[in-house]
DNA sequence: ATTGCTCAATGG
């Protein structure tokens, strides 16, 4: 059940000796280019790459499936998935809890980011009176029902999207199309590729959860000075708390232009020559803006360590993996601990002169040909981008019950897989069945 | 789906 044992992907600058054991797909392997030319050369031909013997991986976890697989195999430290899984069990441990105490800090240095009265994180079953929103307690928000401790940036687009599908998607398992997942197989491959046009892949086993963000905060210590030196950065990890939950996600790409502005540039590839429509910008729009809001506040030193402890209940003593610790020390961290390589990415992220991201840009190619069919230059909305978060939030928090799409946005239904259980649209999509009369809608 | 019950994203 609750063994986490795995494998993560570090990033190593290219140049390093580490032999790269590259995790991919085996369908994928032939979209890897030998010597990692740009994304025009790549899709030029057609995938055909002869594939790299040695890189034969998937991606993730491999443990999981009916054929054994011939190259992983963490060693499976029972301790210390045991360790976690009752930590986790039991959801807020005293343990933890003595630890946050110097959460002020936190609340008081990010006036922008979490509002206000977001220190009443449910602290155990002792808010008892909980004035906002009249949440009812006997019902555990959405966020407790699905066991989450956190949610992923592209959760909150989905939501964007249609908030009843991406709730959906979070109870039943979701059913793709072969059409479909052939579309995210290609989309992911291409993003896989142009990751690899900027640095090799590794793998890390880790045995614990705390080793797995571990890698995460390997990776954002040597993009940094890659970034800072005037290098082009893709996958940069990001997390911080937005209204109360903390959010996790990945920023595709970060430069500087010739004008010095730190820009992020978000892929997206589509299927079919055509520009996208608007809800899908609109919903890429919120994801690239929602990247720049927790990439701000981390660099503006907002995102604490203590928050982030607070929120993945993570152990900043537990030491690090042999394998990852191994890393650190190549990578010249003299890290013992979790806490300690925590730190040191606060310490990195607020001290290396690291700016607001000041240019957001989409750009749609076509998955096929690369043509490009559009780009987008965001103007970010902070305003606006708060508002939206708070409403979704609000969803997550157990303040309201979801919502569909509205009426004019139907035509989203016709590729939704949840299109035929939908209690949204049978109501019609305006009528909320246990909600009052409320039709007006937001957006 | 690939795999989740947290190592996010892939696209419509």
């Amino acid at each position: 059940m609750g063994q986490k044992v795995g494998n993560v992907t570090i990033r190593v600058r290219s140049g390093e000796k580490a032999p790269p054991l590259y995790l991919i797909e085996p369908e994928l392997i032939n979209s890897i280019p030998p010597r990692r030319p740009g994304l025009s050369e790549l899709l030029s031909h057609h995938f055909s790459i002869p594939p790299f013997p040695e890189r034969r991986r998937r991606r993730i976890n491999e443990v999981p499936g009916p054929s054994p697989n011939p190259v992983q195999n963490f060693a499976m430290e029972d301790t210390g998935g045991k360790e976690m899984a009752s930590a986790e069990a039991s959801g807020f441990s005293d343990l933890s809890d003595s630890e946050f105490l110097d959460l002020e800090d936190t609340q008081e240095s990010s006036p922008s980011l979490g509002k206000p009265g977001s220190s009443e994180f449910p602290k155990s079953d002792k808010c008892i009176n909980l004035p906002k929103g009249k949440r009812d307690l006997d019902v555990p928000s959405p966020l407790e029902r699905f066991n989450l401790k956190y949610l992923y940036v592209t959760d909150l687009s989905t939501q964007n999207w249609c908030e009843q599908q991406m709730v959906y998607g979070k109870e039943i398992p979701d059913f793709l199309t072969p059409e479909k997942e052939a579309v995210l197989n290609t989309g992911a491959s291409i993003h896989l590729a142009r990751e690899l046009e900027v640095h090799d892949l590794v793998t890390v086993s880790v045995v614990t959860k705390e080793d797995a963000w571990a890698v995460k905060f390997l990776n954002i210590l040597s993009m940094i000075p890659t970034l800072q030196s005037e290098g082009c950065i893709r996958e940069f990890p990001v997390f911080g708390e937005v209204e109360g939950v903390l959010l996790v996600g990945v920023i595709d790409e970060l430069h500087y232009t010739d004008k010095g502005e730190l820009e992020l540039a978000e892929l997206k590839t589509r299927r079919r020559p055509m520009t996208p429509l608007k809800a899908q910008k609109r919903k890429d729009c919120f994801q690239v803006s929602l990247y720049k809001y927790i990439f701000d506040a981390m660099v503006q030193g907002k995102v604490t360590p203590a928050s982030l402890i607070h929120h993945t209940k993570l152990c900043p003593e537990k030491p690090l993996g042999p394998s990852v610790l191994r890393h650190a020390q190549q990578g010249g961290f003299s890290v013992k601990s979790f806490g300690d390589l925590m730190e040191l990415v606060f310490l990195s992220l607020t001290l290396s002169d690291l700016p607001v991201i000041d240019i957001l840009k989409i750009e749609y190619i076509h998955q096929e040909t690369a043509a490009v069919l559009d780009t987008e230059v965001v103007t970010f909305e902070e305003k606006e981008v708060k508002s939206k978060m708070q409403h979704y939030m609000a969803y997550w928090m157990g303040q309201r019950e979801p919502q569909g799409v509205d009426v004019e946005d139907a035509w989203k239904c016709r590729t939704c897989s949840y299109a035929d259980i939908c209690e949204w649209r049978k109501c019609g999509g305006q009528c909320s069945s246990t909600l009052e009369p409320q039709a007006k809608r937001t957006r």
